[in-house]
DNA sequence: TCTGGGGTCCTAGGACCC
DNA sequence: TCTGGGGTCCTAGGACCC
């Protein structure tokens, strides 16, 4: 039996996010080929206008080639906190239809509106609504898909694309799936896709007809099943609004390859404290710390260290950043890039052993550090410093 | 064409405990 | 002296997503 109301999963993604945060304010963008990203040697495109993708351009492409592509590219530099404001204006008007709302990412969110069955005609109606209202009251355009279930949903959003509304009724679900390249699957990756096409899979209806077992052996039991369930339909997932956050990092590729200690220890610094305000502002702390190396020839390698309490203090994330990156061989080849995180996170005020940052200073100088950001921006102070990373009793510090 | 930055999840081996 | 199986935690790497 079915009803308007079987198919009750809403996905909403924006159309060209950043892109359309930035002719909010620059109308004259409107209609050009126009990326966000940023301009150096290394960059790649943040997000690319549908003008641009006509001459090709996709987002996470280089930037070189994409002014290659198109040398009359316009190219703005991306603003994260812009982005972070219209993004949260999204995610109200969402929650102003049902609370029921799962975000995946700053412009991307799920929808379960079964709830709304007494006040609303349809679900379909509700996706001409909220892509309406986004219109009128944040001015931006967004895309629809409406389904049973979250993974379609998706998908139909996707067929939207862009500014349009795709419904897929449960009736056609079948159809819809076994058209589909098996490469618009999620959890299907460039990796999968190849072995995929190893076994002559190109589309979601050959996906199925494929023995599982044989599937298994190729891509292990956990990934085959969870495409076989996807190919046919299956997809129990529920909308969850709010997930907690399991780790937060800092990363950054330098223009040039990193040669010294200095330069990496002036780097890792900066991304201590990059990490210690942001873990801190989301009241965590963390267990874990990580970091990340990439070197010249782009092998990335990861080591990680795990305390036996929570730490949020910078000083005390670059310390064990600085030992962990020392235990990383071929150094000397030139540092692409460096990152930190910090997981195995727990509430601020969890108990933890006695640490750096038991030592009440350290707090409130990161505390007053932070309050002086957020309120001035990032580059208003610099990183507080000790005179020699492995000093940490605190005994000299300066803020310059 | 030489490949960003923020995340999540999975796998696999080894340590350690019972 | 030689041997087991399970559970949990930690570490490193990799695939994937937007």
């Amino acid at each position: 039996v079915t009803d308007r109301w079987s198919e009750p999963i809403l996905h909403v993604d924006m159309d060209a996010f950043f892109v359309e945060v930035e002719r909010l304010r620059r109308p004259e963008l409107r209609g050009r080929p126009v990326v966000v990203g940023g301009a150096g040697e290394r960059s790649v495109v943040a997000a690319a206008s549908y003008e641009s993708r006509r001459f090709g351009i996709r987002s996470a492409m280089p930037m070189t080639r994409a002014r290659r592509l198109c040398p009359d590219l316009v190219i703005v530099p991306p603003d994260h906190r812009e982005y972070g404001r219209l993004s949260e204006r999204v995610f109200e008007v969402f929650r102003s239809f049902t609370p029921l709302v799962e975000g995946i990412s700053v412009d991307e969110a799920f929808l379960d509106v079964a709830g709304l069955r007494l006040h609303r005609p349809d679900p379909v109606a509700i996706g001409h609504e909220i892509r309406s209202v986004l219109r009128s009251q944040v001015g931006l355009p967004a895309s629809v898909g409406v389904a049973a279930t979250k993974f379609v949903a998706k998908l139909a959003s996707e067929a939207a694309k862009p500014d349009g509304l795709r419904h897929v009724l449960l009736a056609e679900q079948s159809a819809f799936l076994a058209a589909l390249p098996v490469r618009a699957l999620w959890g299907v990756g460039e990796a999968t896709f190849a072995a995929l096409a190893g076994l002559g899979v190109e589309t979601v209806g050959e996906l199925s007809r494929v023995p599982r077992r044989r599937l298994q052996a190729v891509l292990g039991p956990s990934l085959a099943d969870h495409l076989v369930e996807l190919a046919d339909g299956r997809d129990p997932r529920p909308v969850t609004p709010d997930h907690e956050i399991k780790s937060i990092s800092a990363e950054e590729t330098f223009e040039r390859d990193l040669a010294t200690v200095e330069e990496r220890t002036e780097a890792l610094r900066v991304l201590a404290d990059r990490v210690g305000h942001r873990v801190r502002r989301a009241g965590l702390a963390g267990r874990t710390v990580n970091v990340k190396v990439r070197l010249a020839d782009f092998t990335t390698l990861t080591r990680s260290e795990t305390l036996a309490g929570p730490t949020s203090a910078d000083v005390e994330i670059f310390r064990i950043a600085c030992r962990l990156v020392d235990r990383v061989d071929r150094l000397d080849r030139g540092v692409r890039l460096l990152g930190i995180g910090l997981s195995s996170l727990e509430g601020r005020d969890a108990p933890r052993q006695l640490s750096v940052e038991a030592d009440p200073r350290w707090r409130e100088l990161d505390e007053t550090v932070d309050a002086v950001r957020d309120r001035f921006g990032r580059q208003a102070i610099g990183p507080a410093r000790l005179s020699r990373p492995d000093r940490v009793d605190g005994g000299r510090w300066g803020i310059h």
